[in-house]
DNA sequence: GTCTATACCTTGGACCGCGAGGTATGTCGC
DNA sequence: GCGACATACCTCGCGGTCCAAGGTATAGAC
C-alpha cells in the first residue's frame, strides 16, 4: 500500500501476479508458476515455495476458492478468483501502477509522469 | 538482480533511487528523504532509518562518497556517486527496468511489452 | 526556556521471499 | 520391472530488507 504510511511497499507481487493470472481462467498451482516464468520473458522466477503458501492464504482470506479435479489419472488443486479476490486485485494493481509511476518519475528527475 | 536466479527480487529500490537522485548533485541524507517524498508526489515516504543504512553501506563498497560540511552553523554529510556508484546506478536502474516490463507483461496477460 | 525543525544515527523486530527438502504418482525407455 | 524424469502438492527455516521507534545534538523562533 504506497499512499499512506506504507509497511514493506515492495511486497505483494506474487500475489498481484497470482490473482492477475486466475482472472483470466481457472488454474493450478505448478502451472502458475511456470505461466508467470513463460509469460514474464523467463525474467519472473516466483518458486513454488512462493506460490503455494500465496495460494493458501488468498483462499484462506476469501479471495481465492478451489476444488480438486484429476485429470489424466492426476490430481491436481484448481483455483479460482471470488468477488472479494477481483476486488483485490483492483486494489492491488493499481498500487502497483502508482508505486511504478512514482519510481519512474524520481529516475526521470522529478517531473511528475501523468499515469500510465 | 532478476535476471538469472534472483534472490529477493523486488529489493533495492532505495538504494537505486538515492544513486539516480546523487547522480545529480551533492546531497546529504535528511535532504535525500525529503527528495523522495517530494518527487514521488509524496507516495514514496522511505524513512531515516532506510536512508542512513543504505548511504553507509554505499560509502562502505566504494559507491558513494562523503566530506562534512558545515553550513548556518550546521553540520551535514554530504555524498557524492563515484564511478563504481555511477556503474552500479545504471546495473540496477536496467535491472528496474527489466522487472517492471515483465509485470506489466504477465498484468498486460502475457503479451511481450517491448521495452519501455 | 521551551518548542519545533534540522540533522545525524542505531536497534529490534516484522515480514516476505526463497531455496531446500519431502511425498506421491504418472510416463517413458530399456 | 526398474530407474529416471516430469508432474504436482506441500512445509520449514534461513536470510535479507525495510521500517518504526528511539536516541543525540544544535539552531532558530516565540
Amino acid at each position: 500500500m504506497p499512499l499512506p504510511g506504507n509497511p514493506n511497499f515492495m511486497a505483494g507481487v506474487p500475489e498481484l501476479v497470482v490473482l492477475r493470472l486466475l482472472r483470466d481462467r481457472e488454474m493450478y498451482g505448478y502451472e502458475i508458476v511456470q505461466a508467470i516464468r513463460e509469460q514474464s520473458g523467463e525474467v519472473l522466477s516466483v518458486g513454488e515455495g512462493v506460490i503455494y503458501p500465496v495460494l493458501h492464504a488468498l483462499e484462506k482470506d476469501g479471495a481465492l476458492k478451489s476444488r480438486r479435479k484429476t485429470v489424466g489419472g492426476r490430481s491436481r488443486v484448481y483455483y479460482t478468483v471470488t468477488p472479494k479476490g477481483l476486488k483485490r486485485f483492483e486494489v492491488l494493481a493499481g498500487d502497483w501502477s502508482t508505486l511504478a509511476a512514482a519510481i519512474r518519475a524520481v529516475l526521470n528527475g522529478g517531473q511528475h509522469v501523468p499515469a500510465v
